[in-house]
DNA sequence: AAGAGCACTTAGGATCTAACCC
DNA sequence: GGGTTAGATCCTAAGTGCTCTT
């Protein structure tokens, strides 16, 4: 590398951590474009050129072979094609406890008849009536089919597609596109206790579908005998289509992979801000302890608000709309119904219970010590309330990161999410790795230390449906294990003892043979015996969240380099690639 | 200040695929 | 080589937080 260059790709390290990452792509890139510099915008665009070829759109409607029926009353029925369409999303879903729950037929029914016929309208009147199950076991032998094609020919669809629409152009780089497919039409499904459920999605059409491109690109067509709603040249914004869905009203986009530069950036930053709250995260838990004696109510409450928020990785909790989704909370919506107070319980004192359903309807529950003052503030903030009142009724999340924002340049309270899982990756990966323990064992410490991030974040799963059966097999081949591991031991001994009298080579070679096998199943069995722990440990914490979006890569990337771990033990190939930058940047001594 | 709209990140479950076991 | 299981990937809902409007 000459002299030059080398002050070049200096510079851009200090300019982008992302260097190799645009120094890769430009390469791979097989299209030639005029070099224009490779910056950091600062006027708040996000692209210069941007260049892809509009969405796919979600298989027309096939109508039902005509020896698959639906029956109404006992009687077959063949229904208009707009409506047999969306008994056939209800058909798909028979299997699924959704479909006897009340709100879910309600909004399905009610639905379901704006597509029905005049005709069918006045004879469909009571969906207990209706028979799916022609249509139902059809689509499962259809699905069973589908199994059985030749993964080439599922492959090779599939591959084609990704290679002609999942890619773009923005600016330098030929970027991958995260959710090129439209959203197939089907019956929504909230999670939780969803007013909505069961409401029918509609089908996204050209017209529906706004583009966003730059002007000197060639622009995607429409299908023929279609028009898009709106082709735009909005370089502020990083999406490539969009559309409004109708069961919220709400705006879906299509954005690129998370291994794509805009995105990498982003995540990258998020980290920055994250490691600058460290800095003056002292000042600001002083500032908000001596908050809860303010005398203005609004910001004792802030304060003890932001006190949960850090101590409890609770999220922000925006306003909701009611009657338009779950009843969810998060820190700044608990009403005084989410928790309980103990002036003592087991012992500790000043005890407060929360329990509410956070996003996804994730049960939060945690009962925890908190400072006397917190505990007075949260019985002088109850006092006087319905349990449906809000607790915290002269906060919101906007005066919260308002306040926030004045603490520290680009702080709200996500920030304290993001921090407190990082530090907390990093302080237990301190306390966890034994530098004795092979890789296995660290590895086992690793998983332990992103396991108390997603205590914290309370980032919960449903314990897997096999799960049960899945330990005692485990369980089964740990035992087997154990067996054979005592019969190479004595066998092991016995050489010995034959090589004692015989003193010859080859016997000396048996042992050394027989040794080999002992230290092979001992292995093995360390390994199935530190599966078999993770695996219980896990059963209801997922860690996937975490991993991806709040544990600065770069903890993990030096943490695999300080013990000699291949990042491949950590990292799977699409987390590789999300996090290209922290693997190129961070070296074995980086501090979050 | 409240509310709506928009853009973006975060989330768990469903589905697919590859690895593993007999 | 066929069935099972674990892990990867896909899907899209559900959050956060900012800006613009009233």
């Amino acid at each position: 590398m000459s002299f030059c260059a080398l002050i070049i790709l200096d510079l851009y390290k200090a300019i982008s951590p992302l260097n190799v990452i645009i120094t890769i792509n430009y390469y791979d890139c097989d299209i030639t474009f005029p070099q224009w510099e490779e910056e950091r915008y600062t006027d708040g665009s996000k692209w210069k050129f941007l260049e892809h070829k509009g969405p796919v759109f979600a298989p027309p409607y096939e109508p039902l072979p005509s020896n698959v029926k639906f029956y109404y009353d006992g009687k077959h029925m063949k229904l208009s094609p707009e409506s047999e369409e969306v008994a056939t999303f209800f058909a798909k879903m028979l299997d699924h406890e959704y479909t006897t729950k009340d709100i879910f037929r309600k909004n399905f029914f009610k639905d379901w008849k704006k597509e029905m016929s005049s005709e069918e309208k006045a004879k469909i009147t009571d969906l207990k009536k209706c028979n799916f199950t022609e249509l139902s076991d059809y689509f499962k032998a259809q699905s069973e089919a589908r199994k059985a094609m030749t993964k080439e020919d599922k492959l090779e669809e599939n591959e084609r597609m990704l290679q002609e629409y999942g890619f773009c152009i923005m600016d330098n780089h030929r970027e991958r596109i995260a959710n090129f497919r439209i959203e197939p039409p089907g019956l929504f499904r909230g999670r939780g206790d969803h007013p909505k459920m069961g409401m029918l999605k509609r089908r996204i059409r050209p017209k529906d579908i706004i583009i966003n491109c730059s002007k000197d690109s060639k622009h995607p067509e429409p299908p023929p005998g279609t028009k898009w709603k709106e082709v735009r040249h909005d370089n502020k914004v990083t999406w490539l289509v969009s559309w409004t869905e109708n069961i919220q009203g709400s705006i879906k986009y299509i954005m690129l992979n998370p291994s794509s530069r805009i995105k990498g950036e982003k995540d990258w930053q998020k980290y920055e801000t994250a490691r600058r709250l460290k800095k003056c995260v002292d000042r600001i838990r002083t500032q908000y302890r001596e908050d809860w004696k303010s005398k203005e109510m609004r910001i004792r409450q802030r304060a003890v608000a932001l006190y949960f928020i850090d101590k409890l990785a609770l999220r922000a909790g925006n306003e909701k709309e009611e009657g338009e989704t779950a009843d969810t909370v998060g820190c700044c919506s608990v009403r005084v119904e989410h928790i309980k107070l103990y002036p003592e319980n087991d012992g500790q004192e000043f005890v407060v219970e929360f329990d509410f359903l956070g996003k996804d309807s994730i049960r939060y529950y945690n009962k925890v010590p908190v400072e006397k003052r917190v505990f007075k503030n949260l019985q002088l903030f109850m006092e006087n309330k319905e349990p449906d009142d809000d607790l915290f009724d002269r906060l919101n999340t906007s005066v919260l990161n308002k306040h926030l924002q004045e603490l520290m340049d680009g702080l709200t309270a996500k920030v304290f999410r993001t921090y407190n899982a990082s530090i907390t990756l990093q302080q237990q990966l301190k306390a966890l790795t034994n530098a004795d323990e092979n890789v296995t064992a660290k590895i086992l410490s690793y998983n332990r230390a992103n396991r108390a991030v997603a205590i914290l974040c309370n980032h919960q799963r449903a314990p897997p449906k096999t799960f049960e059966k899945s330990m005692q097999n485990l369980q089964t081949k740990i035992d087997a294990k154990r067996d054979q591991l005592s019969d190479a031991k004595r066998e092991l001994k016995s050489s010995k003892a034959d090589a004692k009298v015989r003193r010859d080579e080859r016997s000396k070679k048996t042992v050394e043979t027989k040794k080999k096998a002992v230290e092979r199943l001992e292995d093995q069995l360390m390994k199935l015996e530190v599966q078999a722990t993770d695996r219980e440990e896990n059963k209801q914490i997922a860690l996937g969240t975490s991993k991806l979006n709040y544990l600065d890569p770069r903890i993990s990337v030096a943490w695999c380099k300080k013990w000699g771990i291949p990042v491949e033990k950590i990292y799977n190939k699409t987390q590789r690639e999300k996090f290209a930058w922290a693997i190129d940047m961070a070296e074995e001594d980086y501090e979050f």
